[in-house]
DNA sequence: CAGCATCCGAACGGATACTG
DNA sequence: CAGTATCCGTTCGGATGCTG
């Protein structure tokens, strides 16, 4: 009996990309290496101990690459991996549904903001 | 100050469709109205108390609909809204993604696997 | 059949202090 | 700068029992 059963496509994606941080992480790597505390500032409402921990699984799952420089001070850079590469679509459209989906809760008179967009419409 | 700020599209995204549950409910009404008892079944491992919890939360944020059956015994049915609709897209290369990274991970010897595919490749 | 209420353990996640 | 370890409150989520 295999130790993991899903039960329908979407579970496996959710168990390596899901959760509160992850996608938010995996954005922001789209576009380029970042190191640890450029991801920080990039999210700062993330606690260091939730970003090194998210880090630490995705590239377990072999989403992520992390390259470790020699030297003093220490310099750590992130990116994603090849396999990784293939989120990138799929983060997008996620990325554009939340920017829709805020404008119609906007629309709908809810006090709901979103600072960084990537996509201007009109 | 606006009540809820998203820093990312993707923040909003999570917000409304993350978590456990709510990406599986959703892929399972892409193809067809369910009933209460149908998701339970089609979601074996699903509490009744999230099922219903997760359903409300869908709902209350527009992504589904629920029709009440004056009738006894009860009859409730679930579907996509027309704006749950402009999820279909993104939740099938969800769930393909996943199909791909278990397929992956059974190749690198993980003993891992997945019941229902929705696109058997070869 | 569909749903609500409650109890309770497990996991999540933040704050803080410390190391190389 | 990057990361580990610990403490501890909050939330998640399962199990059970009950209602119309």
């Amino acid at each position: 009996m295999p130790e993991k059963t899903y039960h329908i496509g979407v579970e496996a994606t959710i168990d390596v990309i899901g959760g509160k941080w992850k996608p938010v992480i995996l954005c922001h790597l789209r576009h380029q290496t970042m190191r640890t505390g450029e991801l920080s500032r990039a999210i700062p409402q993330i606690s260091q101990k939730m970003l090194t921990q998210q880090l630490r699984e995705l590239e377990h799952d072999g989403i992520i690459t992390r390259q470790v420089f020699k030297q003093v001070p220490p310099k750590v850079e992130y990116a994603l991996s090849p396999y990784g590469e293939t989120l990138v679509q799929i983060l997008h459209e996620l990325c554009l549904w939340g920017e829709d989906n805020v404008e119609r809760r906007q629309a709908n008179g809810e006090d709901v903001q979103i600072l960084d967009r990537e996509n201007v419409p009109n």
